[in-house]
DNA sequence: GCCAACGTTGGC
DNA sequence: GCCAACGTTGGC
């Protein structure tokens, strides 16, 4: 089982949004980074654990938990010419963007916000989020950073 | 709203 | 293949 984080801007799409969706369960679309897309296609699996970052809002961090809930499959969006997410360069017999579905797991007590886990850095060891010029949208979080984090929640 | 960081694009 | 221009991310 891996562990990851996902970032979202609550304005766009919020922890809240997520748990109010049918069966709980969103596709991550929308990712236009390659790096992103691999962690997706190639490495996530069905329950692995998922930590729902808000970002760009007035207290970023990490407010919940969610899971892997399918396969990776084909965004839909490349294909529509309405849609902000269009990649014209993208050929359907072998699309470009692909994605997982996220279920709904819970919120955390509290938010952990960026600025604890800042705090925390050294503990955390290398970690994506706190790297220098950080943007990925999607990273992987060890199991000790997992345990570390979600521990972080109660004190 | 500002701006640093950084990925992508496209001319050459 | 280089690299300047440009767009986006995301903290502050």
């Amino acid at each position: 089982m891996n562990y990851w984080l996902m970032k979202s801007e609550p304005d766009a799409f919020s922890l809240d949004d997520l748990k109010n969706r049918p069966d709980q369960t969103e596709p991550w679309d929308g990712v236009r980074n390659y790096q992103a897309r691999n962690f997706m296609r190639d490495d996530m699996k069905i329950g692995d654990g998922v930590l729902f970052y808000h970002s760009n809002c007035k207290t970023p961090g990490i407010v919940g938990l969610a899971e892997v809930a399918s396969e990776p499959y084909p965004d839909r969006w490349q294909f529509d010419p309405e849609s902000s997410y269009f990649d014209p360069r993208s050929d359907p017999d072998n699309p470009r963007w692909i994605l997982v579905d996220i279920r709904y797991k819970r919120h955390l007590d509290r938010v952990v916000s960026l600025k604890e886990i800042k705090a925390h850095a050294e503990d955390l060891g290398d970690f994506a989020l706190t790297r220098k010029g950080n943007r990925l949208s999607i990273m992987p979080v060890s199991r000790q950073q997992w345990d570390y984090l979600i521990d972080l929640e109660k004190q």
